[in-house]
DNA sequence: AAAATATTGTTATTTTTTTAACAATAAGTT
DNA sequence: AACTTATTGTTAAAAAAATAACAATATTTT
C-alpha cells in the first residue's frame, strides 16, 4: 500500500485504542459518525481515512469492529513486533515504559539506558536498565529499530547520533533540543513546553 | 494582531528558545538562515512567521536577537504570567512540574491535586499537591486558567469537567481519552503512544 | 562608480489536510 | 412495488501550511 498521510496514521492508532474499547464492551459493528464521536472529530474524515485503507463497511451495519482492528493491526504493526530502547530513564523514560508495560501491544521497551548509578542494572516495570556504553551492544544483539530520547537536552545530539550509529532507524525525541538524522532514519520530535505555551497563546487571545 | 497560525505559534516558542541559548552565548544578531538551522527547518519558513508577527531585520545584520525574544514575549506570554494546575501527579504531571520549575517563564504550576494520599499535602518543586475536593477552590482562589490533566485516561472526561466548571479556559490533555470542552475553551489533545506508533509505521515502511 | 553579493520581505505556487457534496444503495415503510 | 431513510464511498472544493520565486536593497568588491 502507498505511504498514508501523517495525519492519517496518527488517527489510524487512535480509531485502534477506541475501537478495541468497544469490543471490549461486546460492540461488533460501528457506524463512522460513532467512531467520529468517539474521537471529536467528523464522520467524513473517518470515512475518508478508512477509505484510504481500503477497508469498506456495510450499508445498513457500518463497519466490522473485530476487522477493522485487524486491518489496522496489519497497518500499523509488524508480524513480530518491534523493539524500543528508552534512553533516559527519568519521569518521561518512566512514563513510556509503564505506558506500554501491560498493554497488549507489538510495541515493547525491551531496554532502558541512563548514567546515574541510582538506576543503572536495575528492572522498572520488566524492563532492565543498563550503562549507556552498552547502548550499541545492546541494540545490535536485540535488533532493536526504535529508539525514545528522554534525557536532558544538552545530551540529545549525542544520544541521537550513537543510536542512529547502532542502527536504529526511528527516533522519538521528547526533549527539546531539535536533532537531525540521515537520510533512512525517520524522526518525530516532541516538545511538552511548546504544547503548554501554545495553550496559553490561545488562551490569552480568548 | 490577527490571530497566528497553530504551526506558527509552536514555532514562535521554538524560536524564543533556541534565541535565549544564543543570547546566553552572547551573540546579539542572527539570520533567517541562522535560526533554521538550529530549528532545522527553512529560512523562508523563519522568515515568514517573522514577517507574520510584524518584526523586521536588518538586510546586514539579520534579526536583533533581544528585540525578537522581547517581541516573541508579548505575543506569547501575558504580563502577570499564566497560572497552572496540573491534575495527576504521576510521572508526567512531575515531568511537567519539574520542567517549569527554575526555568524563567511565565508560565508557572501554581498547584497539582491528586487523590493518592500519598501524594497529598506535599510539596513536589516547590508545588503543593491537594485532594482533588479542593480543586475547585484553590483554582477559583488563584485565578488559575490552565490546566494539565495527566491523570489515568478513565477519569479525564471527569476531571475536564471539573477544570471547566472551575473556571479554566485551556486545557493540554495528556491522556489517550479525547475530550470534548464548551466553546471559549482551548484544549490541546496529545497522545503519547500515537507518537511512538507514528514512529512504528515510518520505520514499518522504509 | 559600477558590479557583485547576501539577505530580507512578500507574493505566488504547490502540497497537504480537511470539509463538503453527492451518487449509489441496502433496508425498512407505506 | 414504489418511496423514504440512513449510510457508505468517492470526487470536488476549500482551507491551512509549506515552499518557491523574486524584487528590493544595503554592503562589499572591483
Amino acid at each position: 500500500m502507498e505511504t498514508l498521510p501523517d495525519k492519517t496514521v496518527e488517527r489510524l492508532s487512535q480509531y485502534r485504542r477506541s475501537l478495541n474499547n468497544q469490543l471490549a464492551k461486546g460492540k461488533e459493528h460501528i457506524f463512522s459518525h460513532e467512531i467520529a464521536n468517539l474521537l471529536h472529530i467528523t464522520s467524513v474524515q473517518v470515512r475518508r481515512d478508512i477509505m484510504l485503507i481500503g477497508y469498506s463497511g456495510t450499508l445498513r451495519k457500518g463497519y466490522d469492529i473485530k476487522e477493522l482492528v485487524d486491518l489496522i493491526g496489519k497497518i500499523l504493526d509488524t508480524d513480530e513486533g518491534q523493539k524500543i530502547a528508552v534512553v533516559g530513564m527519568g519521569n518521561i523514560g518512566k512514563a513510556f515504559i509503564h505506558y506500554l508495560y501491560e498493554k497488549r501491544s507489538k510495541l515493547k521497551v525491551v531496554a532502558a539506558f541512563d548514567v546515574n548509578p541510582e538506576k543503572i542494572d536495575k528492572s522498572y516495570a520488566d524492563v532492565y536498565c543498563y550503562h549507556l556504553d552498552k547502548l550499541k551492544d545492546i541494540i545490535a544483539k536485540e535488533n532493536i529499530k526504535i529508539g525514545i530520547i528522554t534525557t536532558p537536552p544538552q545530551v540529545a545530539p549525542e544520544i541521537s547520533d550513537k543510536l542512529v550509529d547502532a542502527g536504529i532507524k526511528g527516533i522519538l525525541n521528547y526533549t527539546p533540543k531539535p536533532l537531525s538524522v540521515p537520510e533512512g532514519v525517520y524522526l518525530e520530535e516532541y516538545d511538552m513546553i511548546t504544547s503548554l505555551e501554545k495553550v496559553a497563546y490561545f488562551v490569552k487571545k480568548k
